[in-house]
DNA sequence: GGATTTGTAGTTCGACATTTT
DNA sequence: CAAAATGTCGAACTACAAATC
């Protein structure tokens, strides 16, 4: 095609060459990121190659490639080398997954919550906190990492899964999202890379983009991220680290085998990259499937952040996790964790303690299996999908469906029939693909009861929109 | 001087050109970061200007500005078009301030507590609130951005200082701290620029250099920072926000008058730019100090993150802070609380909640007041500054020294006497000044015996080394 | 106060790698 | 498998702004 087939072959975007300002590529980008966020671009539009744009409008070609690139830094577009430039899937809205409000008689189907169901357990040893003779001690500024005793057991709850560390190599922060945040700040610069499944932890996507971090979406099978797709990637582009969630993946309740991480790890070692393994389903896999052996931070602990939260697996309004990382890791990790916190309440750290030290976190965990088991087989007998390889006792089902639609429209859709599901778009790390689903909460009803309505209603509205043909 | 003067006239920093790879720009950046690690190149050395040691390496200028860039970013070093690029005071080190361990016989009179003595009154509202029927609705995900009750109690709290706003337009985070961090994401991008005092808090300059957000200091007297000087630099600079604790300076203890207020926020409105207000001290000047009105926040409310933490004024170890901001800034700032945090543990905000609700919070910050009293006269008794303009209540003091020496050695020094003290070098946000200090917390020590006993340790030596010359 | 020194910023150039055809 | 299309990246060029002398 010549350069100038502008006139034969319309431009997917034309951005007005009297609106541009000096400097032209901030003018640019400032235009792009217009048209994108009014809609005037719609999400997987293909814009106009580099040269041919820089023709149009007569600059030379690394201008637009530097206007390209800070839309990409915000996540507003990607390009691929070969194929060209196109508009991110969800560049228009914020796909940050959180507890909104919404209406009381819509059944929760899209935040995952880790049924509340158990939280008088935690609202007791709570009480019993409060009669501890050293309260006042949880009360100051001291240990920001994180009291010893604090640390002993949370490092006793992590051995079950296979963690073997030091309390020197780990801190208490709250919550899994702080986790990240902290060792995104302490181990990344902007621009930096970051191998991620192909749907992936929306908010991990979310917060990537503010960070200025890359996705490199990366293909996976039942078994988890494919090694060789990772390597090639690594040889391709400049590739950072990886973010993986072995025990469950979110949204995809992918787990990844015991091969697979031994592969994965061997990737991660040849390629230097920083593994971000997220394990907050730990407590769902270890001891349960007979094919998990240990976390891959025990297989490359130099390389390795290890993130456990406890509020999936104990209760989710005390923002407690675990970090565990390795030596050369740790100076920066410490740094971060002052920086981004401070530290985390004692308070807090202390009822997660007495949870664990008197077997009552595991009470919990077992009457959460217990009805997570009841969900999923719930779920099941709505929806029975022979080809289910994911985790059996998932907080959360990843259900394909016949659509090509709009992913925030077919969510509104449901929200005015009465549930919140969320569609597979959010979770896209990079661009579109073929196959569609929604992600289901099993954990975030007040019953089960409240579950089989909800599923009900899923149910009917896929019939009726033609979106569920499997049996 | 003639470019090629590199043999006449050494070059302070002469790279190896042999060691140099392709990138050069990166390659270089790496070895000058090494050079100043290993110590080699010393703080404030100047480095060869970007034309000369382009000519000594044989590449265009620009590379230098690239190379140097980088290292800017990274706090290492610092340029002034005009006079060339040095290496930055704290260059070496980190300078984060946390409550490390020291020796239990060493008195602490470096990280700022916040007299922990008033902890029992909290301990005692800590227990009150496990009594509460709705226990159990403060362990889930719900609300997270805090329960509406906590805000609104947060808004009584703050009416006190003058701040009235609308529970939509504030969030609950985990200390003051934590909403710096979520402030810089929320609003601010890598390489954008934040004016500050010459002397400003440590740890906000720290965050700054994760965040990769340059500082640039502006000079100030003893009503504040100086609206001319901020101006200017708008003028010369794309500067994008402030950073202020007008209640009370940290470390300087400069209370901004009301006065002084009202003509930073006519700049702050006129160069668009945001401001970062930390009114941690708040509940020491509002209704102590005549000359307070109220928060700059209303002066220039759509401009305006305010940041009120209750770590210093009811207790350290519950780590809630409140945030008020514009309607404009709204959306990015819940979202980055969502992105750091996910929420705050709604316990802890119950319990602060229950201390302010009961009047309790009064007592505590009425207690601290003495106890800040009395420690301040201690302070002046073993040094009786005429001039000292700050505040007398202030949980630390600015104490001149003479001085020429490191100031990592200094506090080395201290530390063997017997007492922890931070350098002013600690609080620099640009260059080097003549002018030297110690800043000297006097809310850590147990008692006020134990302050004596630090600031005996503090004079005595102060005296040995010729550095303390006031009467 | 004008020339010089020094740093900043936008743009262009050229070599190169990958993907598509 | 070669040619064309397309994006990436390092480096150079140029105009300019501020500080110094």
């Amino acid at each position: 095609m010549p350069i100038n087939s502008f006139v034969d072959y319309p431009m997917s975007w034309k951005p007005d060459r009297d609106a541009l300002k000096r400097p032209l590529y901030l003018s640019l980008a400032l235009l792009l990121e217009h048209d994108i966020a009014s809609g005037y671009l719609a999400p997987s539009t293909k814009l106009p190659p580099q040269r041919e744009l820089a023709d149009f409008l007569d600059v030379n070609f690394t201008t637009i490639t530097r206007a390209y690139k800070l839309c990409e830094l915000k996540g507003l577009i990607y390009a691929v080398t070969g194929s060209g430039t196109f508009v991110s899937p969800n560049a228009a809205r914020s796909i940050t997954i959180s507890k909104d409000k919404i209406s009381s008689e819509c059944v929760e189907l899209g935040f995952v919550a880790s049924f509340e169901q158990t939280n008088p357990i935690v609202a007791l040893a709570a009480k019993r906190v409060m009669e501890k003779s050293y309260l006042e001690q949880l009360l100051d500024y001291n240990d920001p990492t994180g009291k010893p005793h604090h640390k002993i057991a949370g490092l006793n709850w992590m051995r079950a899964f296979g963690i073997d560390a030091d309390i020197e190599n780990m801190a208490i922060v709250s919550g899994a999202q702080n986790a990240l945040a902290i060792t995104l700040l302490a181990l990344f610069e902007p621009g930096n890379r970051i191998a991620v499944d192909i749907y992936t932890y929306a908010n991990f996507i979310e917060i990537s983009k503010m960070f200025r971090i890359q996705l490199v979406p990366i293909p996976g099978d039942e078994c988890g991220m494919l090694p060789n797709e990772l390597d090639n990637q690594c040889l391709q582009l400049e590739v950072h680290g990886v973010f993986l969630m072995p025990s469950c993946s979110n949204p995809t309740t992918v787990v990844v085998s015991k091969n697979r991480k031994k592969e994965l790890a061997a990737v991660i070692r040849k390629r230097n990259l920083i593994l971000i393994e997220d394990d907050i389903y730990a407590f769902l896999t270890a001891g349960f499937n007979a094919d998990y052996d240990q976390p891959m931070f025990q297989l490359i602990p130099e390389q390795t952040v290890y993130i456990c939260s406890t509020s999936k697996s104990v209760c989710s309004g005390l923002r407690v996790a675990y970090i565990v990382f390795g030596e050369n890791f740790k100076e920066r990790m410490i740094k971060a964790v002052f920086n981004i916190n401070v530290k985390t309440s004692s308070l807090d750290a202390e009822i997660i303690t007495e949870l664990i030290l008197s077997g009552k976190a595991n009470e919990v965990v077992e009457e959460k299996k217990q009805l997570a088991q009841s969900a999923n087989h719930i779920f099941s007998e709505f929806f029975p999908l022979s080809f289910h390889t994911g985790h059996p006792l998932s907080f959360y089902r990843w259900l394909p469906i016949s659509d090509n639609g709009d992913g925030s429209r077919m969510e509104s859709y449901f929200l005015n029939k009465g549930i919140r599901v969320f569609h597979s778009d959010r979770f896209l790390s990079g661009a579109s693909t073929q196959d569609k689903f929604l992600r289901i909460a099993l954990a975030s009803t007040n019953s089960l009861e409240e579950l089989k309505r909800g599923l009900e209603i899923l149910k009917e509205n896929l019939r009726d929109l033609n979106m569920y043909d499997i049996p």
